[in-house]
DNA sequence: GTCTATAGGAAGATAGAC
DNA sequence: GTCTATCTTCCTATAGAC
């Protein structure tokens, strides 16, 4: 086999690596599985990496990096402008990534149930929850921001709820399918959202808002 | 070792599963790990069961089994009156379990990963899901019962859309914690309830409820 | 029915020829 | 650097003595 770098190398198994799970299961991504998906000999597997352990680093990191890049793009860039219109493309954007690439995401759960178990991965599921909990922020502020509203409850909050429900959601259908009573959920959470809304304390601009909250947020 | 009949040894294997399973992981519940659980030869567990598999979906229903009592039981029986109260009391009851319990939780989801990727198993998580599913629905109708009041949107896609928060927020619970926050995440939950949700058309009885909504949920 | 011993295979990792 | 052959360990499952 023509020479490569190690660095090179480490690239390519990651890629295979995550090939082989998605398609096969994390259990099945053995190192043999994974060097034969790249096309190269087992032993050039330990020379690439010290260990299957740091194979599996990087796979995650690698997961949670692409899985970002692949769902914001459908989020966002929704060009509607009544308020529960974008809510919902964007929360339906990512219900359609769920069922487009359903394998993927059982991946993601697979990696973190892994990550949970696993000694010395202890803080690594943490780090893969925290990186999605700080995008769908990110994701939530700017949506406030073109919507000319705020939020009545703490953005991390929000943040949690939103990614809970859409994040169970996605579980139980990879489980149980019914994508149309599924669609019907993804209706009750942006309802819900706009529960957690109000229009931004007009400093200039009268924004044109349908919110379906009252503005209020009773404890 | 004492004679026991082949249903007794199953039953002891099983309940020896789900604690190797519950302390260490699906991964490392080995058949000799199980047998040694149950304090019993190795060669006891292929004439208790076929094989691995069969005793894998023994597993997977006694714990779906399980579950269902366990939690059911701190949902229910909450005194209160006030419907939030209520809806409260047992969503948070819900969330204590998760707490009280995490590892009981995290055997769940990778069984039901597990299943999902297994060959001869496609059938199973559909069933797990679709029986918490069910329970959940028969406990919010129950619920709707005692408190007097009727759900707007079908009694199907409520039951999922409660499923779906406080599972995604178990699940994101057990990588990241902060209890704190998680539990206004449910206290969120029982507010978009109240969405969902409005007092019965009474026929008798005017039931004193107290409802967030405004009954009604525009499509 | 019970239980030891072992078959047969696959895993992660390494040694050593090229 | 590359790659084959192999070490060691652990798995599920079975054979066969008691």
């Amino acid at each position: 086999m023509a020479r490569m770098s190690a660095e090179d190398r480490r690239t390519a198994l990651v890629e295979a690596a995550i090939r082989v799970m998605t398609r096969d299961g994390v259990a099945r991504a053995t190192t043999r599985a994974i060097a034969s998906e790249a096309e190269m000999p087992l032993g050039i597997f330990h020379y690439a990496f010290r260990s299957k352990h740091e194979l599996l680093v990087r796979v995650i990191q690698e997961i949670a990096k692409q899985s970002k890049g692949d769902i914001d793009a459908a989020v966002l860039d929704k060009p509607d402008l009544q308020l529960e219109d974008v809510a919902t493309a964007g929360l339906m954007a990512y219900f359609d990534h769920v069922v487009a690439h359903p394998k993927e995401h059982l991946l993601t759960y697979e990696l973190t149930q892994f990550a949970l178990r696993e000694q010395g991965f202890e803080g690594v599921a943490k780090e893969q929850y925290d990186y999605y909990l700080k995008e769908n922020e990110a994701l939530l502020a700017a949506f406030a921001e073109v919507m000319q509203i705020e939020y009545v409850v703490p953005l991390s909050v929000v943040s949690r709820f939103a990614f809970s429900v859409m994040d169970g959601l996605a579980l139980n259908y990879l489980s149980i399918g019914n994508e149309e009573e599924a669609r019907e959920v993804v209706h009750l959470a942006v309802k819900s959202l706009s529960l957690m809304v109000r229009p931004k304390a007009a400093v200039g601009v009268g924004a044109t808002v349908v919110s379906q909250g009252n503005g209020e947020f009773p404890e």
